[in-house]
DNA sequence: AAGTGGTCTAGACCACTAA
DNA sequence: TAGTGGTCTAGACCACTTC
């Protein structure tokens, strides 16, 4: 047996007694300095359990104004940890769009409502066909729609390797701090069906994602639009702290 | 202007260092005792400095041996967090599992392959439609194989409430630590076109989750068919770090 | 056995919040 | 202005790795 080090089990005190409604969501643990003197441990040792209470979510800690219970159990935390927007954009490393169109749209009422900006804000819009090499069907049909200020990129994005996202990160000093994407099934028709070969009704996986920044304002909004048959969206969570991470 | 405090300015030191490759991917840095006497610092400096380095995901440390560069660049972290498996299921809340058909099932050829296991090894088999309150059309038709290592949750899942995993996670202590799911666009046909009442060919998305142990043993498989415009799989990113979690 | 990082103490000063 | 958490020092002992 491990000794039980002195930090982790005031931390296990702090969660069994917020558990077991002592300290309520929305109430305030005792001060450091009280833990301190109720418990005969140092400040740092006190501060040590309350990091980790803070690393499970239970806690928020203010300067000058304490520490609020903030959830009653320390749910077990999974992760899809993401090191790059690519990551996101799961095929941007090997695929590359071909860019077929680039043009500045000024935004009508549906395209307002999907982009959550007003009717009549600028965009520029880009669309295009995503391929890998060495096969012979694109495995997307992509429009882009970037926020007018950052249309800087307009010019580097022909034949750039690099994704959009990855692109505006570099040139505005990374504005991106979240991603929402939705996915849905779809049945291809018109147009797009064309474009990508399909015949009419095909099913193909769409794929919306809105770049947003710290502001909440929209960066970026992608749609994307894959066959059946030619795209996996594939995704892997693991439990925090697991060392499964590597090896799955 | 904030006073820039000392463990973040040797950090970003020491961030700057291993991006210039004076100490390169894999050689180890100073030790604590170095870095107090190089940048004449207490030692609870130095490890505030390191502990940020950690966080980035920059080095990794370990008693008696050192500290490792395992990168050399911290890269922006975006995190999808969940708080819990059911958030990976994220109907599972709302919607409820109706079973249809409960049995043991010995995996063929094809089963054995996608459940990653050898033909002969035993499941149990749960299918059923998922629907929420107040729609009459159900959501997805589900297939669930669960390890017969868990088989004792049979008589716990008839009309339960919880999800399948949750079940799991509270009779056998937690021991799930990693989720693989893939999502496609299927057309839909024959008796599952038939089960959720949709025309054959209509498209739909196909989910396939594997929720796998410590050892890497699937502990459940699940394959959820949802129909095109019942269900639309939604996602949150935020870059780790930013208060923008909490708006989106 | 020597050296590493992990835990812990007992102090100190400071920035921030709330009364 | 009193009290909170954030930073920082100078020590100490211990568990672990490496030789």
């Amino acid at each position: 047996m491990s000794v039980p080090h002195r930090y982790a089990q005031l931390a296990d005190i702090l969660i069994e007694d917020i558990g077991s409604g002592r300290y309520p969501v929305g109430d305030r643990l005792p001060t450091e300095h009280e833990l301190c003197r109720q418990y005969e441990l140092s400040r740092y040792t006190v501060r040590a359990a309350l990091r980790r209470l803070i690393d499970l979510g239970v806690v928020s800690r203010r300067q000058g104004s304490g520490t609020r219970v903030v959830a009653r159990y320390p749910v077990p935390r999974y992760v899809l940890s993401l090191s790059s927007l690519d990551d996101i954009v799961q095929h941007a490393r090997e695929a590359r769009l071909s860019v077929r169109k680039t043009s500045i749209v000024s935004a009508d009422a549906k395209l307002a409502r999907r982009l959550g900006c007003k009717t009549g804000k600028r965009w520029l819009r880009i669309e295009g066909l995503r391929s890998v090499e060495g096969q012979s069907e694109p495995i997307s049909y992509t429009e882009i729609f970037v926020n007018s200020r950052y249309r800087g990129v307009r010019g580097l994005i022909d034949n750039a390797s690099q994704a959009i996202s990855a692109v505006i990160q570099e040139k505005y000093d990374e504005p991106i701090v979240a991603v929402n994407q939705e996915i849905t099934a779809i049945a291809v028709s018109g147009r797009i069906a064309e474009t990508l070969r399909l015949a009419p009704g095909a099913p193909a996986l769409s794929i919306v994602r809105r770049y947003h920044d710290e502001a909440g304002e929209i960066v970026i909004l992608s749609l994307s639009i894959h066959p059946a048959d030619r795209f996996v969206y594939a995704m892997n969570i693991t439990k925090q702290g697991s060392s499964f991470a590597a090896t799955i």
